[in-house]
DNA sequence: GTCTATAGAAGGATAGAC
DNA sequence: GTCTATCCTTCTATAGAC
């Protein structure tokens, strides 16, 4: 079982207090409550607030990890990556909706974050994705284009709508259920979009 | 001049402060320091933190709601208006990195924020943008596309690299000056990846 | 391992002199 | 308007009983 040890009990109220309000917002009593057992405790286990953080970030990066190196560390062919990415990353962020959010925010907050998990196997490794695109190029099989501004393009047109969910709705003066609509729909946009561009069609 | 109240010096320092610490991350203490003056001027202008930040926060989007405005409230011909927001959007955030991630964080960590900011006049009306749209594709000028989801491109495109900055440069091993040369080549990255799609070419 | 109680520090806010 | 001093609450962290 997942929750057997108060040790997991722990870390998973953590990940829900520490995604939703960031390191700073987060109160470790808060989080005490949520896992229905002493704040004592958490200072047992985890010792300070900090390493408790990091162990959450690092879960949470952990989790984001496979479905990066489905970009760059995967022989698919590459029209179909795209697709496949696009497909799959929308539907696993609806699963867990405020990973981006906290990734990218303690990432700016903490700009030695990045070097730690940089470190840990799993790590995105981007030179396969970089030789692949090269090699589409060469072979004339798509328009010129670099590598890194294409992985650029992928991610930003796929995660940042649900970072700037609020902003977006503000915007478009959308209900949270027409976005969602508008977020399945984005599955083919987005893979339209490149392909097309690169298929030069 | 700008700085020759005590009251603009305070809101020029909690700006520094709160942009890159966010609300929970700041302290009253920190912002006096960097205003050169004493705690208690804080509070005798602010009243609270949570007043001093709102006026923060409203500074910070009536600085980004004009960018904005120049994709849905202009009527410059589309392919151009892409054009110019993307090479006049990257020049701008050059100048207010933190300002970004800054909005995104706390319209995520308080969702009542939006509601203010539509309130207030200069917030951005999308419906100039779609009838242009859809005027574009009426006319057999663009491929079929739905204003939001165009709306929704164009901005991920632009915003997310930077917002992600320390994601990408992690993952693509970049420096700091290589990230910024990429920056500007993006300029002409996106404008040719949407124009070139919308018109089929 | 788990709890209660509390130390010790920090932070937001205010009182009151000038 | 501006400062110093201080109140009071909140928070992390630990001590110590069971």
């Amino acid at each position: 079982m997942k929750d057997d040890k108060t040790e997991d009990q722990i870390l998973d109220a953590a990940e829900k207090i520490f995604q939703r309000k960031g390191m700073d917002g987060a109160r470790m009593q808060e989080i005490a409550n949520e896992a229905g057992i002493n704040k004592a405790m958490l200072h047992y286990y985890y010792r300070t607030k900090r390493f408790l953080f990091e162990a959450v970030f690092s879960k949470a990066f952990s989790l984001i990890a496979p479905e990066i190196n489905r970009v760059v560390n995967d022989d698919t062919e590459l029209f179909e990556k795209i697709r496949k990415f696009t497909h799959s990353y929308i539907d696993f962020i609806q699963k867990h909706p405020y990973l981006p959010n906290f990734i990218i925010q303690e990432l700016n907050r903490d700009s030695d974050f990045i070097k730690i998990l940089q470190e840990k196997k799993g790590f995105p490794d981007f030179r396969n994705f970089r030789a692949q695109v090269e090699k589409e190029v060469r072979d004339g099989n798509i328009r010129p284009i670099k590598a890194e501004q294409l992985f650029i393009h992928l991610l930003s047109l796929n995660i940042f709508p649900f970072l700037a969910a609020p902003l977006f709705k503000g915007f478009l003066k959308l209900d949270d259920k027409t976005y969602k609509a508008m977020m399945e729909e984005r599955k083919e946009e987005i893979s339209d979009l490149l392909i097309k561009y690169l298929k030069n069609e």
